[in-house]
DNA sequence: AAAAAAGTAGACCGATTGGTCAGATTTGTA
DNA sequence: TACAAATCTGACCAATCGGTCTACTTTTTT
């Protein structure tokens, strides 16, 4: 029975089942990846999976928990006195680095939110729209003050969010429209070919260096 | 054995199968989803889903090919000479029309990509490379007669993808935000949003009505 | 070193699933 | 009407899956 939940052995394996579940779920659902894929994937026997999450569920809970916990960003402390080009221009660069960075997480929570979101705990839920609320006030004050057009803040995140989860989630789209799978430099410049067409968008430009 | 593979009852009866189909496949997978479940919300037993497609990778397969046949737009027949302003409107409009009306076929059509698009034919593949080949000549044209700011016509046109689709893919996502489900008067103050945030980042805008 | 806790692992089970088969029923047609 | 093609349907099956149980080994603690 497991009762020191973090010792040195637990953490590892736990990491290493976490890591090799989002990767399977990203390719092939919840329902379409077996508790015994993700064993294999992770060199491990399927009862040992089961050992460290009582159930597949709990797996996956895991999994989205992992990947939401990581999802923080300047805009969050984002003031009524910034500056909406910098702050939008680095919001959209974090973005599009976790869609080159983490794009397998990114793909299993779009299927989570595509197949209706249901996993997801109610304090999660909570917690993204007073986020939301947030975000809208601080973009609402700088249209406000006349520092960018009066776009509508709302829209406009979810334009963000789309655009930059994109890159992640229709990867073989876009692999297969190039030819080629996007590098660092393809990411590069898609950063600023989406930074570019959204502060244009919002009558914002960034200080030339 | 089915001989006359268009007879009344078989055409009825394979759309009701491929459009109940299309419904839980977008909500729960493919794997997610068992032909009886399919065979019930089409009020059906199981046997005579199984009549109509033999597999279910092949009713699966019929309901990719009905979605991506409907997918055509005025803008691939755009030419050289035509406004981007109009053309670009009408092509985000008649996109967030669709995820308007068959949010189900969007989100399936992600889900398939988000795994890869390993079911997506090579025939299809190549059209859309090409369609896409051809739709940046037009958008690159437009740029050299100086009708519109050089953006880079590739990564415009994924993030218009990006941000229609996103409708139909996250709607739970913002109905949550929301506090309600999206009706057809904030689709159109999405897609007015959009296509100012699109047009004015290209540096384009409508004409005055 | 011994006891306890944590981790590993094989055997096993009920439930579900995709798919088959054989036969009944309906429909179209000469 | 007669016959064949098309449609419908219940019974059935092998395979897979999530999960349990039990027992063994390793690690930690005292």
């Amino acid at each position: 029975m497991p009762v020191n939940v973090s010792s040195k052995i637990s953490e590892k394996n736990r990491s290493i089942i976490i890591a090799a579940a989002e990767r399977l779920f990203a390719s092939n659902g919840f329902k379409g990846t077996s508790i015994k894929e993700i064993a294999d994937s992770a060199g491990l026997p399927k009862t040992n999976v089961l050992y460290y999450f009582k159930t597949k569920q709990g797996l996956y809970h895991a999994v989205l928990n992992q990947i939401l916990d990581v999802w923080n960003s300047r805009f969050d402390q984002a003031k009524e006195e910034d500056d909406p080009a910098l702050t939008l221009a680095e919001y959209i660069y974090e973005k599009m680095q976790n869609s080159l960075h983490n794009p397998c997480a990114s793909k299993v929570f779009a299927i989570e939110i595509i197949n209706g979101g249901h996993n997801l705990s109610d304090s999660f839920l909570a917690e993204h729209k007073k986020w939301m609320e947030g975000r809208v006030t601080i973009l609402q004050s700088w249209i406000d003050q006349g520092k960018m057009n009066a776009v509508n803040p709302e829209y406009l995140l979810y334009h963000i969010w789309a655009c930059t989860q994109h890159y992640a989630d229709f990867s073989s789209q876009i692999t297969n429209l190039k030819g080629k799978p996007m590098k660092k430099g393809d990411f590069s410049q898609a950063t600023d070919e989406l930074i570019n067409l959204i502060l244009t968008g919002c009558g914002l430009s960034l200080p030339k260096e």
